[in-house]
DNA sequence: CAAGGTTAGTGTATACTTTACACCTTCGAA
DNA sequence: TTCGAAGGTGTAAAGTATACACTAACCTTG
């Protein structure tokens, strides 16, 4: 019944971010591939195997920091990946064969999913060996092993959590205007919203509060300036 | 990077059971132990380690066929669970010495919830070797590892799935009476609803619909009886 | 410095949804 | 026949969601 298993277990970043030209996913090329006779995709997911003494989250934290020096965003568990041959393509082969000691070996993969503002964080992607890239979310090409699919079932998590949890503001600046929120609501839940009708529901959610304090260096009317106070719940 | 890593990964089933009397948790006792001196919890939720073949959710149902015997029932996936010391806690070694090779191996474990009409299944528990019982949701003692702790973040799951997903049927038989319907979900959601306005909401459902049968044996007006059918989108 | 471009910001009337609430019906048992 | 027990039904009032159009404030350019 235990049956003695030999698999690897791995974590999985969807790192979405935000600003006021879109939003996009973090993805990284596959560094170490050989040059040439490989044509499959080049880029994946940010993730690997998680260390024998850490858990699962602090797996995603590390994987983050050390891949694209990211650090201190929300991430969130959206859901395991384990079918057996998702690591098996041929597509992938060359990659892994670069990489592990045991290329043929199962892996199990944990998806997170994190948000980042890519006003405030400025994450310079690039700065790191390896290519590190912020793709527009409508514009993903195909990605290594199953990333496609779990990067679709990210969506889905942050779609569905985006209504009933606080996690907007993770992927806007501090200092937002609610023509940015609402941008944000209609990219994410892919449908437009009246202007007045949105106004008027923020400003009966008290955790999101108005500032003494304008855009500047627009050319147009300053927008007033909202923050997220998470604990303003009664009053 | 890829470090070299050795653990195990396992899935573990929450199943709700519902009947009139209440919704139920399926538990089952760890066999084997030697009886004596151990006093920690002697119950755990049914799970196991995954074969090296076999998907996630193959694996689930395996594990719920062979340790309880039900087969074919609803299960989702909820979570992940990879705390390094999950199950390493001294109140578990016992157990885990009697019957795993590696005892001291870390252990990452899935976890599936699962639904089922104890009316309709009527899964005899007891009648496999190592006891299987169906505990009230609100007497659920100490169990073992972090299985408490699964239990409660699959409640957590199944009540933010029930009202956008049509999961509720899954726990009633397949002939239920409105009332039924409503003691399900205010079970599930810790909330009383009004008759009246239940029925209402439940008469938009065009996948709720009413058969030209009735309740029997029942001493006092019997209900009228309904089924669910997925594909009654349109209409 | 005036005009034009651009986004910010605001209120009301109507449709729809949610809530609160009480009485008669139908069966089995005594 | 009566009684106990759950089934089944409608309406009014409150609250929520929707649709919709103009003025305000800043920057830029001529």
């Amino acid at each position: 019944m235990s049956a003695s298993q030999s698999l690897h277990l791995s974590v999985d970043c969807v790192v979405f971010g935000y600003d006021d030209t879109g939003l996009r996913v973090l993805v990284i090329d596959q560094k170490g591939l050989p040059d040439g006779d490989h044509d499959g995709p080049k880029t994946q997911l940010p993730g690997d195997l998680i260390l024998m003494d850490e858990g699962l989250e602090q797996a995603a934290e590390r994987v983050l920091q050390e891949l694209t020096q990211l650090q201190g965003i929300y991430l969130k568990q959206f859901m395991a990946f384990g079918d057996p041959y998702r690591v098996s393509e041929l597509k992938d082969r060359a990659w892994l064969q670069s990489v592990r000691h045991l290329p043929e070996q199962r892996v199990v993969t944990v998806g997170y999913y994190g948000l980042v503002s890519l006003q405030d964080y400025n994450p310079r992607p690039a700065s790191f060996a390896g290519g590190v890239q912020w793709l527009d979310l409508n514009e993903v090409g195909p990605l290594a092993f199953d990333h496609n699919a779990i990067l679709d079932q990210a969506f889905e998590s942050l779609k569905e959590q985006i209504e009933h949890h606080h996690i907007s503001f993770e992927l806007l600046p501090k200092k937002f205007t609610l023509t940015q929120l609402q941008a944000l609501y209609e990219l994410v839940l892919e449908r437009k919203f009246d202007k007045r009708n949105f106004r008027k529901n923020v400003k009966k959610m008290n955790h999101v509060v108005p500032l003494d304090e304008k855009q500047t260096g627009v050319m147009h009317k300053p927008a007033q300036l909202f923050s997220y106070h998470p604990n303003e719940n009664s009053k």
